[in-house]
DNA sequence: CATGAATGAGCTTTCATTCAT
DNA sequence: CATGAATGAAAGCTCATTCAT
């Protein structure tokens, strides 16, 4: 990022005034339109003008508040990633039940890239840049995933008990979980091409959520007898 | 595809002279380079100046061959496919050994997904842009993966001898392969700043393989009584 | 045009073979497209393809027959001068009845814009290129209007007879009929919009047709006493 | 026109800075550029760089002021006419001297088409297209000449002196005096090849708007008991 | 703090024309 | 005779960005 860009985001909320205020929601105006547009036109299709257009704002003002295109999407990166941490905060789980525990796991993750398409894009379209720009970020750093906390503490919890079996990674459980919830949304228009079915009828996604729940029970349930 | 663009005619091969192949072969060269273009920069990303480039040709002859930008795109999804078609039906398995047989077609999609990188950022781009350019492919439809089929034989085959359960889908199994092979390499750069670690290193690259073979087994596999 | 323009028009009918009659055909069909493109589109806009495809032709045959897109556009101006005078060769008058003549005279030149609105627009473009083609053309110089010489005897005949005035010219005769027939048929959509009327129905062309030969006859007419 | 076009505002004439005064001479320097471009070349011989470089501006600023070439056509048209109309109104005229007022006006419009070559070329660029562009056009709507109600007045109060017959259309006679002043102007090359004369010395000029003042004087006058 | 104006490089596409058989 | 292939210039237009207040 440009280093001119005015960093309003550490700006104290006490002494905010009107001004500031609306200054404030310019940004984040821009923000969550470059959310929007980079989401659905990727990096090079989301011109600057189509972001400013949807903000109700001005070219100019991105250049002010994130000083370029690319400052401007290196922060739409890391506000997907807070976001996507937040929520997964939110999580309140029972470590006493690791399996239920570990269905909400699946059921949140499945369902966060359900309701959350542009995360997905937008991942798919920093893949495509090979993560040249989350690399820029500092503060995509801060944001390592807790479910892949919250995973092990599960995974311990279940294996104490008896319920799952010891040899299995936290990680590789996480990358399983989100492979399978990820993939059935990221090409689901290219799948329902090649497939000739609709994967996003309430009943198709149901069924794979069971799908991914009863494939990932059966991987870690421990080996009978 | 604009109804101006030449398609190669295969027609009366009789005639073909120097200059016929001189064609075929700048065709050829334009649709390659498109491949790779495309592949790395997205569409938009992609310019026509620069396929022409690196076809060693001219803009022009996009236009003389494919119509347009987006006639060419299509061209090159229907190719990947074709080659990604090809290459599954060069799987030869044994029906007889079907847990064997169904290793290999795991290894097989997980490599080819390794091998050809091109063929997972062509179809995150074509997602990014919702199925748009491969609906109005007719000969993309043609392309319905043979590996489906090679499943159903395979989990036939299995469930005969008792080796696999029985309530499960080609469909989610061949999803489920797909997924776990599709994500880990279409998401390696995010993930690689996500976790904090290298996965493309060989080991990385045979642990996940063999996590995901170990992980479909576990799924296929009869409830032990 | 350019000197490798091939001139097939004086090829002697007599000795023309299959092949020959053919590359007319082809000449010929070129010739026609062309002046339905250029009289639609005008030089600028009436583009090489337009004219081959509209000839089912190929835009190499138009350099083989016509040299350049400029020398084709002479031809075609050639032809719709050459067509226009053919049509007033055809003019049956009676020299006896001047009045009748000279009604017959504006009722075919106002019917000839009309039924021939290209070679209007053909025109239009050829003074908005300052009459730079039709200056480069040796053959449209024989194409001096018959209708002019036509007016001149039908002008002495009726003053031989005392029914039309002896002091008016032929050629400004000529320009008044002229003028009124084909400002009428070239600015009918710009006045159409400016007068927010229909100029081109059947009623409209009538009252103009008849106004014009009203206009003409007052004109002519000899002072009386 | 494109909704992106920004528009002269004309608003808020109390902060009107340098700066502004200068975007005004910008878009001002492209309008009169683009008249007398299009005027020449016509729409499509008219392009955007000649147009810009005839500004002394850039082709971008085409698009920042008039949103499209086609926007910039259109507000041609309208200033054209706009400018019409005022040179119009600016017409004196003695209602008490029908005839004097008659010859006035004839002398006015044809005069006009002489002056404004440029006028006389768009209109048929654009009876080219067919008035394609002027209907799209909501203020040329406003432009309905004043000419054809000073004929009008002009002919009421000759009527009522009995100095011009009473069975006569404004409107025709509008469409007379305009025909042979436009049609002279706007074929004056086609002509000049056609009859060998130079159309556009003084005298062919003098010659030409007597005799179209001698013809209408001659088609309003009552008819001689 | 905010914004109209300006800028030049680059975009996709079409142009008239020539090459090589 | 006829035609697919090739070519480079130029077309209309959009891009990310900076200027000047």
């Amino acid at each position: 990022m440009s280093a001119t860009a005015k960093k309003t985001r550490t700006a104290s909320p006490r002494r905010s005034g009107v001004r500031e205020q609306a200054a404030q929601t310019t940004r984040d105006n821009i923000l969550k339109a470059a959310i929007k547009v980079f989401a659905r036109y990727g990096y090079d299709g989301g011109s600057v003008e189509k972001i400013s257009k949807a903000a109700k704002s001005f070219d100019r003002m991105i250049y002010y508040y994130f000083g370029s295109k690319e400052g401007l999407y290196i922060e739409v990166l890391e506000e997907i990633y807070r976001r996507m941490n937040e929520a997964e905060s939110r999580l309140q789980l029972d470590p006493g039940q690791p399996v239920a525990a570990l269905q909400a796991v699946i059921r949140f993750v499945v369902g966060y890239y359900r309701k959350n398409p542009e995360f997905v894009t937008l991942l798919n379209t920093e893949n495509l840049h090979k993560g040249r720009h989350i690399i820029k970020s500092v503060r995509a750093r801060e944001y390592s995933s807790p479910a892949i906390e919250v995973i092990r503490q599960l995974l311990a919890s279940g294996q104490a008990q008896g319920l799952f079996r010891s040899d299995i990674l936290a990680r590789d459980l996480y990358l399983l979980i989100a492979a399978n919830g990820y993939f059935y949304m990221s090409n689901r228009h290219t799948l329902s091409a090649f497939l000739g079915e609709d994967l996003e009828s309430p009943e198709a996604l149901a069924h794979w959520e069971n799908f991914v729940i009863d494939t990932v029970l059966r991987v870690v349930a421990p080996a009978s007898h």
